[in-house]
DNA sequence: GGGTAAATCTTGTCGGTGACAAGTTACACT
DNA sequence: AGTGTAACTTGTCACCGACAAGATTTACCC
């Protein structure tokens, strides 16, 4: 059959390193072990993806487009926007930890970027205009949402509990200045 | 000279980690590097730490108890302890985020998970008595400084300033339960 | 102070990895 | 039909972490 042109490589080499990412973690991933996975050469993703970086900032794209839409589904309430993203960044410890590992990724790979920014608005936008105390309060709401994501994930605080009741609780401790 | 017995190896390797880590962060920190800048053979790290891991483990450790220090010597208001957290944070980017990242470290290690501990006692001291609510409280406030931190390191905000009033001021957004 | 155990470091080697270069095959478009 | 381009392969290189086995030095104990 077909040796070559697989047809859709690119995507699954995507969902293979997606799966390796959740169930063994980025330093479990590369690109031979991904290339052996899809039945193709040793060199076949470095052609979709040029480097390793570039296969990780294209997962990490779509991670924030992930998020992204989750935090748009959410609402325009502050603290279920924070439950949503929580819950999302608990559910993907793979992939959001290498969404913020800047050493692992293209900073100037725009898509990315762009994609960052957007989940950023998302949450941002609960906050109504755009006041220079409006801007503190996103970057607090936005520091506290991602710490507790990292915490619970680092598994450093086991009494961290993940049901939207306790986390709830916990982002308001976050109030937004008058 | 003496080829063998260095005198102090061990620490002249961590020293030299250490360098490497604030400079050209973990992916650029192996092993086999450090000898050769030492002087030493190539398997000649391996001996002190076991693996790659059993150094991150170390500089990890030592680490917390620098973090630990530090908020020590902060005083016991909640505020001076999160600007002095997130300071130290900040003034050392290699290494905070080896810290967290727990792929990278022997989380059974005993002496990391002790230093570890410590400097989260050392914010939550700040809390008062330890009741369920001031358990939240602490947690909240350690995922807000954690995060703060990691914005700032990622560099996906640049617009926050890490000057001493403006991390008060968003501190301020964390208001313990009553 | 002599001998033995342990700690320190070296040499040698293995499998695995990312990256690059050059060649081969299939598709697309005219 | 023919030609350019994209997709993929084979081959190779330097680097790395890890392990094993050996050499050298220190420490300790009688």
């Amino acid at each position: 059959m077909e040796t070559y042109h697989h047809g859709s490589l690119r995507a699954e080499l995507l969902g293979l390193a997606a799966e390796t990412l959740e169930s063994s973690g980025v330093h479990a991933l590369s690109l031979r072990d991904l290339a052996r996975r899809a039945g193709v050469s040793h060199a076949a993703p470095i052609h979709h993806f040029g480097t390793r970086t570039g296969l990780l900032t294209e997962l990490a794209r779509q991670g924030f487009e992930g998020l992204a839409a989750v935090l748009s589904d959410a609402g325009d309430d502050l603290y279920d926007a924070g439950v949503a993203y929580v819950r999302w960044g608990v559910g993907h410890p793979g992939l959001y930890g290498v969404m913020w590992q800047t050493e692992l990724l293209d900073r100037t790979h725009e898509p990315l970027e762009r994609a960052r920014r957007d989940a950023w608005h998302h949450l941002e936008r609960c906050l109504g205009p755009s006041t220079e105390a409006r801007r503190t309060d996103a970057l607090a709401a936005f520091a506290l949402v991602h710490g507790v994501v990292q915490l619970i994930l680092s598994g450093a605080e086991p009494r961290i509990q993940d049901d939207e009741a306790s986390l709830r609780d916990l982002l308001r401790r976050l109030t937004p200045a008058s």
